[in-house]
Formats: structure tokens, sequence, C-alpha cells
DNA sequence: CGAATCCTTGAGTTCCCTCAAGAGAAGTGG
DNA sequence: CCACTTCTCTTGAGGGAACTCAAGGATTCG
């Protein structure tokens, strides 16, 4: 891919669309294109952090793995969205594994281009504490949500969000394991409770496709 | 406080130390300096975010409320730690509550002059997003830990990390209710589990002082 | 010393997990 | 188009861990 098209990938990120074109096409000449295939590893638990990735097309799951082998996922990253900067502003190891879910292609920054942008321009630096926060607002609201409430409660809050508390459609871009791992739940707990929920007429499913049939019906239930 | 003694604290406190002495004294004299009583709200969830806190003396507890009324602990603040960064770089509300756990002398930062600095000082940028990502990883580890194992298991894994993973004592600097809910567990629970720890001579208990006798022994538990 | 808070223990119950089997889609190749 | 494998999802049965409710000790504080 060439430097052209990089650049106009980070002019359509939220993140790095406050640079200068002159700014963006010194980040896009030292970024590399990168392709992962369905179930591809993108970086493993205790690598070194070399870098942070743009997901320009496909999904990648973060997640770590329990001492018991169980996956535990913190975050869907879709297309947009940006994956490890968090690790190389601690310039340590990636403290988690991040796995493609779907055939991606990413944008790979370097450290240390990134480290050198940041210094040269305050808006950016800005714009990343920005973003941390929210994924640390967003974690701290999963933090809450496990501890909260059953399993159905959960679901239909998780449903609620997803719909923008109204009626209306919410396509599943995941699967059902990893939906239940994000609600802190089992793939057959989960199963069961979408099973209450349709039959309790409060949604119907085709797939992955859901319907909310009645918000307030659901919103009784997140209690 | 006089503005030479916050700018001292400033000195002390990581986030801020590598500032020169002109700039942390001009951070200092915008900071304020306020006590709180146990049990005093510093701030609540949803008040606009007016600034940060450096946390002097005392102890701030930083927690959710979950729908159900039931409160889960995001952080424990301690002296030379900081509070509700975060919120000023989203410039939005605050999303958590925080409350004194003990007689607590904070500073507070009012949220433009932090701005101010940060976009003046690339090298403050970086340590903030270093001290952000830590607290992401710490979250993130919090996730992944409130999903494995059993209670036990989780307070096994608590009690090592608290030591060094070496024999030695743990000090409590919390009330039971409240590291009950940094393991996602409720009081009883957790004090149960301290009793079987106990019973299987892994550990001693006297108050608040814990004695590991057997690090082996809570290692073998934590899987 | 009394009041309030914090901690422990007990009894009963519920919710979720584990184990297990099978149905339903989707992709592959003949 | 159909057998085949593979992956995903659903449902059942049973058991166990943790929660709720409740009461009594222990500690702290005024």
């Amino acid at each position: 891919m060439s430097t052209q098209m990089l650049a106009a990938v980070l002019a359509h990120t939220p993140l790095f669309a406050g640079l200068t074109p002159d700014e963006r096409q010194q980040l896009a000449r030292a970024a590399t294109d990168r392709r992962f295939a369905r179930g591809e590893t993108v970086f493993g638990q205790g690598e070194p952090a070399a870098g942070m990735f743009v997901v320009m097309h496909g999904q990648v799951k973060v997640f770590q793995l329990t001492p018991g082998g169980h996956e535990v996922v913190l975050h869907l990253v879709r297309p947009g969205e940006t994956l490890a900067e968090a690790a190389v502003f601690r310039r340590g190891a990636y403290p988690a594994q991040a796995r493609a879910m779907k055939p991606s292609r990413l944008l790979f920054l370097p450290a240390q281009v990134l480290l050198q942008a940041i210094l040269q321009n305050p808006d950016l630096a800005l714009r990343m504490l920005a973003s941390l926060s929210n994924r640390l607002r967003e974690f701290a609201g999963m933090l809450g949500e496990q501890q909260s409430g059953t399993a159905v409660a959960r679901l239909s809050g998780w449903l609620l969000r997803q719909s923008g508390d109204a009626e209306g459609n919410v396509r599943l871009e995941m699967s059902r394991e990893t939906l239940a791992s994000l609600l802190g739940l089992t793939r057959e707990t989960l199963s069961r409770s979408f099973s209450r929920l349709r039959a309790m007429g409060l949604i119907a499913m085709n797939r992955r496709e859901i319907r909310l049939l009645d918000p307030e019906g659901l919103r009784a239930l997140t209690v």
C-alpha cells in the first residue's frame, strides 16, 4: 500500500485527524501495511510493544488468558479504531493478546515514530490522552457491569446500549462465545439468557440479527 | 497551604517530577489545598470534571454504583497518587464517585491549568500517557482476575501480589468490605476465604496484619 | 462505658458453571 | 447438488460455589 493511501487512512482516523497533511505524510512513511488471516495472532501477551495498530479492515479481538486457560475478551476493535497504544506508552510488553477474527488489514506505526510525533505535536498528545481516558471509562463500566445483576440483566443492559436505548435491530458482530466473554458469562449461560428474553417476548432473533420488541421490558430487567 | 509547599508536593509526585521548578511553581499557584473528613465525598458520579487531585495525606476510594445500589471499587488512591485525570481529558463528567476513607488532604488542580501545562510540556504529556496506560493495564488485570477461579484463588493471588510473591507480612490498608469489592466478592465470602486459608495453614492473621506462611501453597491455589 | 462499625460464622437457596449430547449453518470437495 | 467435516449454537441434567438473610463477637471511638 502506498504512503499516499496510508496517509489517507490516518486522515480518517479520529486520533490523527487533527494533524497537518504534512505531519500525516511523515507518519505514513514510517507506517507499514499488515494483513492477517482469520485466526492469526497480531501480537502475543508478553511480547515487547513494538508499536500500535490502526484497523483498516476486519476485526481484532484483544483478550487475556486466565491462569486456567480461559479467554477474557477486553475489546473488539473495528475499522477506524486503534490497538495497543497503551502498551507503547508504558514502553514495556503487550499485556494482552490480539487475534484477527476476520481477514484483517492493519496499519502498523512503530513505537519510536509515535512517541516522536507526540513530543512534537501537543494537540495529538491531548487527543491520545482523551482516547485512553475513554477506554479507561469503558473498562470501568465493564468492571461495574460484571458485578451487577444476573446474566439476563447484563444481557438486557448490553442490548439496550447497542440499540441506543430504543426499539430497533441489533446486529451481533461477533460470536456468542465472544459476547459471553465480554459479559463475563459462559456460552451456555448466554444462550439460555437469550432464550429467556425470547420466551418473555422482549426480543426476536434470527441468527445474528436481534430485534428489541420491548425496550421498557428490557430496562425493567437491568435492575 | 503555601504555594511553596504545594510546589514541593508536586515535586514528589512522579507525574510532575520532570517539570522545571519554575513550571511547578506555576502549577502550584493555580492549585488549591482541600481537606476532607472521613466519609466525605470528593466528587460525585456525573458531576462536571472540574480538575484532578493529588492525594497528599489519607486515602480515597473511587467506586461506581451499580443499578442495584451496590458499590464497585475501582481504585484505592494513596498518598502520591493521582485522581480523576482521565475525566479531565475526556472533558466530560466524572464517571465514578470518590470518597475519603480517612481524613485526607488533597491538592486540586483545575482542568484548564492541567490542559495548558500539557500543551506546553511534551514530557509531561508522555508521563501522563504512561500513567493512564498503567491504570489501563491494572483495570485489564482486574477484569481478567474477576473471571478466573474461585474466591480462594482470587484472594491467594491478591495476597501474593501484595507481598511480592515472597514470604512476609501484608498489611491490609482497607476494610474487608473494600477488599471484597476489589476482588468481586461479598464481605461474607471474603471472610470465609480467609478462614479457609488460615485453616489450611497457609496464612496467619491478626487484625489487618496477615502473614504468608506458605507462598508455594498459595500459588498452587491460584490456578 | 456505651454506641457504632466491622468482622465472622451459620443456614438455606439461587444462579451459574460443568459436562454432555445433539441440532443447525457454513464451508469443502467430489 | 450432495455427503462430509467443522464450527457454532441450543438445550438438558446435575452439582457446587457464592449470595442472601440473620445473628452474634470483636474493635474502635467518642
